[in-house]
DNA sequence: CCAAAAGCAAGAGCACCGCTCTCGTTTTGT
DNA sequence: ACAAAACGAGAGCGGTGCTCTTGCTTTTGG
């Protein structure tokens, strides 16, 4: 076979490197994650791995993003299988169901997203654009529901305060949803990724003794609370 | 001064370290806590911490235990303010913010507590005892509004999975409360736990413009869902 | 009271880490 | 054809957690 170009190599070491370092942050998490041990599973010298990766953080930060698309992806796909003629209150409980379900596949993943934020990490802007598919899918589903005109749990009302606090919100909304339901959306992606957190890292530990049914409950409410009805109305 | 005796030596030392463990923990964040460093600024040689704590991670333990303690007893303290004749909404509101206010007084340790859990760390008895301290200021708070009677928002039927899975709850309540109650109420635990993590870890940034008004609009929601009135019937 | 035991601090040392720099070699673009 | 750029290897720096040995001091038991 023809020696590989040096772009043919590089793209070819780059993805040999992120996939041992993925594989490593399965196994040990982000804290644990080695650039000599990855170095040394894919052969190389440690001072090599820094001609792909500036740094552990940038090399960390490339699986960040990873994971958000994996997570969203994931998110997306189970939205997408029920989409059709489907109701919006199964198309919610799909996507809570998915992000719970890919935290529990990929728990240090989940926790490198979700849990304390890396050192000296700050979230560049490529990490801004992944994380937003996800809240992505929330807002979608907000907005649908609003348009069918859904009648959610009663809710207080919203002060200019809070209005203005929601100001970071409606530039990312194609179609207007009202103060109220925008809050109890909000609340909704609290409850989701606050119960998940809390059952991954080991808070409901001796308190829930069944994390499946518990979350179904929890997400049925939801459903009830955001007034998505079973049938089209 | 007549030299101290060797109980009294190490207490001093074990202090000093936890002292400057502590604080290092607030600067840098758990990761970057390295024993050499704290035995430096105690001014031991870093074998020496070994004879006080066996390890980082049982000297990171200790630390959680503290911030456990801390956010505890500013939870119990919060409450305690408002305690005599005051209504279950504002007794409520009280615990919510007070773990929003140490949250964001104390990141690290918030991160430390509710973040990804330390790598090589598994809890510890000593820590489930603390923990169970927040909690138990949420399970008494529902146990007042049971026996008062309080109509909380709609909720679904409890089937029997989900009754079973509660039965890690009701061991640790002295008042009986409702499978409905019980599940609203960890709904609002999941829901400021997942708000303050969220918040904290920088996952609501642009998007709410104003933490604090957001969080208010959201506890008082979960006030009124939880049907806690303001005045005493 | 005094020797044995136990506790303590220090220092050296091991194996690891992230990262930098230099030095030949190979590929590339002109 | 040749200079420039990219690359891999190796040595090395300063740091880490942790262990072990060596002396010294305090406490303890006969």
């Amino acid at each position: 076979m023809p020696p590989l170009s040096r772009a043919e190599n590089r793209a070819e070491q780059t993805r040999a490197i992120l996939d041992r370092a993925r594989a490593q942050l399965a196994e040990v998490g982000p804290a644990a994650l080695s650039v000599r041990q990855i170095a040394r599973e894919v052969g190389l010298v440690s001072s090599a791995v820094y001609r792909y990766f500036p740094s552990r953080d940038e090399l960390l930060t490339a699986l960040i993003v990873e994971a958000y698309e994996e997570l969203a992806d994931a998110v997306e796909e189970a939205e997408a299988g029920v989409r059709r003629r489907t109701a919006l209150d199964k198309r919610f409980l799909a996507v809570a169901h998915a992000i719970r379900g890919w935290a529990l596949a990929h728990p240090h993943q989940y926790a490198l997203l979700y849990g304390s934020p890396v050192p000296g990490y700050v979230a560049p802007d490529t990490t801004v654009n992944s994380a937003g598919r996800i809240s992505g899918a929330f807002l979608r589903l907000a907005q649908e529901s609003e348009v069918a005109g859904d009648e959610h749990a009663p809710a207080l009302p919203v002060g200019t305060a809070e209005h203005r606090a929601l100001g970071g919100i409606r530039p990312a909304l194609e179609t207007p949803v009202s103060d109220q339901r925008t809050v109890r959306w909000l609340m909704a992606w609290s409850t989701v990724f606050g119960h998940v957190s809390l059952e991954l890292f080991g808070h409901m530990h001796r308190g829930i003794l069944d994390y499946d049914a518990h979350f179904k409950q929890v997400t049925g409410q939801l459903v009830a609370d955001l007034g998505l009805r079973p049938a089209r109305g």
